[in-house]
DNA sequence: CTGAAAGCGCTAACAG
DNA sequence: CTGTTAGCGCTTTCAG
């Protein structure tokens, strides 16, 4: 059975209090004690009990993470450095898959909000931030990657629609004209996908060019077999692309894996941009040109944001709407071939 | 201001007693009492607050998952995995990135230890298992991809040895001479690395091949730079390899990556395998063969193990050591070209 | 089936 | 600088 403030105490012939003192550092204690104290708890291989120290103070040191899912790299990516910049907060991160599924979401809020964590940070696939907003009105939430139209929420993002219209532009710039764009999700409500395609068309309208609905490919996930799936879905259409924009770099990849492998060459016959700068598309032979998000900035000022709630003034802050840079990264894929390193 | 069991029970007009019983449903309670109990809690808005249940029950319904970083792939599915089936177990999955660190590997058992996790999995990079097993006698442990020599914690993890053989005679059985491994990590001392190099080295010695220290390359860490780093030195080599094992997919990517980008042909002139079956492997072009461990073996059973210890006998039962299959995945990077499909 | 009451282990207000 | 003590909100034993 385990050791309790108590039973340092005792060892110690002290009171609760001085030992208490001692393993927080919240007030001064004579050298003498803090030595004799120490010696207590390292017999005794004492440990606070956090679960008792979590009920009295009130805080826990824990933040909720939910995300749709955590096998996907860009998640992992992001989940990774949430983590990090957490830890050198102090904080744990408790983490939760959504799969993106609304009632999922929305218990999850209602679950988590048990006291048992002090914030949360959740990228919604399905749920409006209003709804869960109406989760609970106390624990501070942060969304990610999502942006909330009543701004009623802290949220952090990239700009969708400008990224998305960069990333066309590109392709346009580049001379292509029949330029397709995969990952529209008209099942979700979560906004990214029709910012994306918001953007899409912004810039194709910008060089002139009326929307194609052959060329708007919807999908039901982000990942790369849906990828393949829509260029197989383009490849054997009437008239093929000779661009394509992705909303995710797993798309992308799925789609140019389904290119290649069909003879089509990449970037020559198609341009492919993807979305989300994931390590994978550094290293694919061609080399994946684009939108990359800053995922440090993302995960640190997320983070930021829960501090602010929670060691500032709370409550009392008005909504942070907090938009992320981006940038264009030119690789292979838009560009020429393999160079000799 | 927050509802508590007491207010409820005020409104109700019932005792706390009652409102537990409703709540954890731990006890029979009248319709009627039921029904009014649980007006109240709407009205209320009321939640458990689950840092006093803990206390009290002395569990948290939390587990630890400690890996050196979620970033990457092969972590991050495996933590999906972890998480998903932690989830249908009801458990809640608290997770920390140790970086490989051993300092951090080993603060870390001692911090989580402060009955806020009931169990925790941890794939250690630098510590074994004995240190481990020291930092904390109470806590139940399962070690993930790690063998245990000592047999003192519950591990769960494939036949390296054997997995690696397999990689390696299936280079061989092509016909392929100079097989170079990559991925050996000297200044770790988690066993996995070296495992894989034995039965890297027992293949060659059955097919009567010396192993050729040039050939046997270290790197830093398993990401894709370093293999892409590692292949840069094969092929700058007097004597250049025809086939690569690669003790990760990542370090397989990326000596892929430089491969191709060197105008050397994968598979015809060299042939690539690598080892953990992450998505990118199945995508890129040509696509990678592998090693592929059952991951989803390895999230439930280490789940398993923890449930044992926890709801079973506990400290009584002897101490698992379960070895999960891997099979050989065969794809084009030791095979052929891509296919028309 | 329900009520009263005793803590779980810790922190912090209060008092020396 | 140190001791005493009142709870944090919940579960659960013991009575009714």
């Amino acid at each position: 059975v385990r050791a309790s403030l108590k039973d340092v105490a005792a060892l110690a012939g002290v009171s609760v209090r001085t030992v208490s003192n001692v393993v927080t550092g919240s007030a001064s204690v004579s050298p003498a004690t803090r030595d004799r104290v120490q010696r207590a708890i390292e017999t005794l291989n004492y440990r606070p009990n956090l679960a008792a120290r979590n009920l009295r103070r009130g805080r826990t040191g824990l933040i909720g993470l939910a995300v749709p899912e955590i096998h996907s790299p860009y998640f992992g990516e992001l989940v990774g450095r949430i983590v990090a910049a957490a830890q050198e907060r102090s904080w744990t991160v408790l983490i939760e898959q959504t799969a993106g599924a609304p009632e999922r979401e929305r218990r999850l809020v209602e679950g988590i909000d048990g006291q048992i964590v002090d914030g949360l940070l959740i990228s919604p696939w399905s749920v409006s931030a209003a709804e869960l907003r109406a989760c609970s009105a106390e624990l501070p939430i942060v969304l990610l990657g999502e942006r909330d139209p009543e701004g009623l929420t802290d949220h952090v993002a990239v700009d969708n629609v400008a990224a998305a219209d960069q990333a066309t532009t590109h392709l346009l710039e580049l001379g292509r004209r029949r330029v397709a764009a995969v990952g529209l999700q008209p099942h979700l409500d979560n906004g990214t996908a029709s910012q994306r395609l918001a953007g899409y068309r912004r810039a194709l309208a910008r060089f002139g060019i009326a929307a194609d609905p052959e060329l708007e490919i919807a999908v039901p996930a982000l990942h790369r077999a849906d990828g393949a799936r829509a260029m197989w879905r383009l490849l054997d259409g009437e008239r093929v692309p000779d661009a394509v924009f992705a909303f995710s770099d797993e798309l992308a990849l799925g789609a140019q894996r389904t290119a290649l492998s069909r003879s089509v060459r990449v970037p020559q016959d198609l341009a492919i941009i993807g979305f989300d700068d994931i390590e994978d598309g550094r290293y694919t032979t061609p080399a994946l040109t684009t939108i990359s998000p800053d995922k440090e900035q993302i995960a640190e000022r997320a983070l930021q944001c829960l501090a602010d709630r929670l060691h500032g003034p709370g409550r009392g802050l008005p909504v942070h709407r907090i938009v992320v840079p981006h940038r264009l990264v030119v690789r292979e894929s838009t560009r020429g071939m393999p160079a000799g390193r």
